[in-house]
Formats: C-alpha cells, sequence, structure tokens
DNA sequence: CACAATACGGAGACTGTCTCCGTTTGGCAA
DNA sequence: TTGCCAAACGGAGACAGTCTCCGTATTGTG
C-alpha cells in the first residue's frame, strides 16, 4: 500500500473513531471523510461499506475485550461475582459507543458482517469464563456461549435504547445470572 | 374532522401497515403516502413524525396484547410454565414487523415518544402475569414488570436481529424465566 | 349556492449515500 | 535525477429519503 493511502486510512479510523463516539454509529460518512481531510470517494474507496470502517475501528477493541476477560479471571469468590461481573464488564464492553449494543449483538452469526468475526472475540472471551464456572460445577448443564452473549447483548441494548443508568441494569443482570447458574 | 381528512388518514395507517410489514420500519414514508394514494404533505399533516404513524397502527395491536394475555392466564399449570408461555407471547406480540422489537422495547420510560403510551398496554399485562404468579409465591422478591419487559425485548430484539429461529429462543428465554423464578 | 374553513398535493430545499472519472502523487527503473 | 505509470485522490453529481411551504381544491354550513 502506498504511504499516502495508509495515511488515509489511518486518518479515516480515527476520524471514525470521534464522529461515531460524538454522533453514534449513525453519523454521517461523509462527515467522516471531512473530519479525516479526505474526499467522500478516498473514504469509500479504503471502506466500501459503513461495517467495513467499524470493522478496522474494532481491532484494537478486541484486545481490550482479551484484557478485561484476562483480570476479570483473576478474580477469586464466589461463581455468582464472577459471573456477574463479567457481564457486567460484557455490557460496558459493547456500549463503546450510542448504538454500539444494538450493532454488535445484532451481528452474531451473520456471516458476511465484518462486524461478526469481531463477535468472535466476545463469544471467545465469554467461553473462558464459561469453562472456569463449569469448573466449579456452578453453570446449569446447557450453557451455550453465544446464548449468553446474546442474553446480555439484549440487556445492553435496551440499557443503551433507553440511557438507562447502571443501577437499572445491575438487577437485569442479576437474573440473568441466577438464570444460567445451577 | 372533515370526511376526506378521515378517509386518507384511515389509507396512510393501512399502507403504513403494508409497507411496514414488507419493508421494515425504515420504509420510506413518502412511499407510504404514495401507497395510500395521497401527496406528502398529507402524511405528514397527519403524522407529523414516523412514531405517530406507528401509534395509530399500534392502536389495535393493543386489543391482542390484551386478548393474549387474558389466554396466558386461562392456563392452569405449574408457575414456571405460565410465565414461560407468556415470555413467548411476548416475544411473538412485539415481533409483529421487522425492527419491531427494537423500536418497542427501545421506547419504554423515554417519554415523548407517542410508542411509549403503547408500551403501557405491555407493561400491565405483565404486571398481571406477576401478580398471578406472586399470588403462587413462584416469584423472587423484587420483580418489576418493566424489568421484565426489558429483558424479554432484549431476547427479541437479537431473535429478530439476527433471524433466530423459535428453536434458538425458547432456552434464551427458560434462562430468563429461571431468573425470574425464586 | 356561496363562502370560509379545512384539507390537499407536489415542487423543491435539504441531507446523506455512493460513484465516476479527470487529476494528482508516489515510488521504481533507467 | 528524471520520467513514467500504476495507484490513489477528491469532488461533482446522481440518487433517495425527509419534510415544508403555499397555491389550489374540497367540504359542509348558513
Amino acid at each position: 500500500m502506498r504511504a499516502d493511502a495508509r495515511r488515509n486510512r489511518e486518518a479515516l479510523i480515527e476520524a471514525a473513531r470521534e464522529v461515531f463516539r460524538e454522533q453514534g454509529y449513525d453519523a454521517s460518512l461523509d462527515l467522516v471523510a471531512k473530519r479525516a481531510g479526505v474526499g467522500p470517494g478516498t473514504l469509500y474507496r479504503h471502506f466500501p461499506t459503513r461495517e467495513s470502517l467499524m470493522d478496522a475501528m474494532l481491532q484494537s477493541w478486541v484486545d481490550r475485550v482479551n484484557d478485561t476477560t484476562d483480570k476479570v479471571l483473576l478474580h477469586e469468590g464466589p461463581p455468582r461475582d464472577l459471573l456477574l461481573s463479567w457481564l457486567q464488564e460484557y455490557v460496558g464492553l459493547i456500549s463503546v459507543h450510542k448504538g454500539g449494543p444494538a450493532k454488535i449483538t445484532g451481528s452474531f452469526g451473520v456471516e458476511g458482517s465484518a462486524i461478526s468475526t469481531k463477535c468472535q472475540a466476545l463469544v471467545d472471551a465469554t467461553d473462558r469464563v464459561i469453562d472456569r464456572l463449569e469448573d466449579q460445577g456452578a453453570l446449569r448443564a446447557d450453557v451455550e456461549a453465544v446464548q449468553m452473549c446474546r442474553l446480555v447483548g439484549g440487556v445492553a441494548v435496551v440499557a443503551d435504547n433507553g440511557g438507562l443508568e447502571p443501577d437499572d441494569v445491575r438487577p437485569m443482570l442479576e437474573v440473568v445470572a441466577d438464570g444460567f447458574l445451577a
């Protein structure tokens, strides 16, 4: 890739991060281009779809998912606390921006979605937590990671849509956690 | 209201029902107007916002919510079955059209939303089910109807977004149900 | 039947998406 | 260094959707 192309690509990703944070995932892409100091054509050449731009943006986010999982798994204590704190972190992770939860949670298993590859990081992370809990015999029999992701994702979506406070989210996560525990 | 105005209003609601069913809630409103055989100006005079049009559309739906609740409450059997069948009906009720679950679930408690008034029907219905379950001492202590609506709504949203089959939804609802039960 | 009051409708302003193509730039080979 | 051309740029503009304004048409009442 040519030097100017690489430069513009980076500028676009950075601009997208800014603009999406400010205005949510529906923000005008032409604005992203303008903010990056390039023409719309350049944006669409680098990122043919809105999704592909998000995919690029979420690259570094995957690292954060993994780091957070490591941290949560360090925590010793009752299984319920472990699960609950993972669920809370999960909501935090996918609530990066307005509209993020819906975008991410809606992309599980939708093949062809650029974001769906990133979702795998979430499923893998959740799987690690589930493995730990299963070792402790704390879970009901048939728990699958994707299922848990979807359920918690749903909570995050409504929290995001409705502007819910953490205090409103907590009890919902408790319900979910208790539903998954043996 | 003048006779022609009433006629157009009805035509618009009927057209909206058609178009939204075919294309989801993001469908072009000008198309709805055209389908109804009126100009865009007429549509926007009757329904200043997309929401207000939906609100009118959902009028008859409220009746269906109540009927369904009646039917579910007739069912005798273990509390868990009652709750589960309500949750399933709930998902069905709000999944009228593509995008419906997100629209409805995102409108709880958002005051000023025309749809939010319709959501009250859902909360009330859920409350009736909760009352029954509480009489049987089957629920955990602090269950609120809105909370349950949001949680199940979240499930419906991800089911809708991801094109999930009822078989995928069922286990998620079981988790939710078990989370709410004592 | 006439005349307000009420309602209609479509042209068009505005915004966002995405493409096409003439112009510019980077980097390699001579 | 220079010249070349593939690679990349950028912005005009086609297209679609939202929503408004205002001249025109319709209703129903006195």
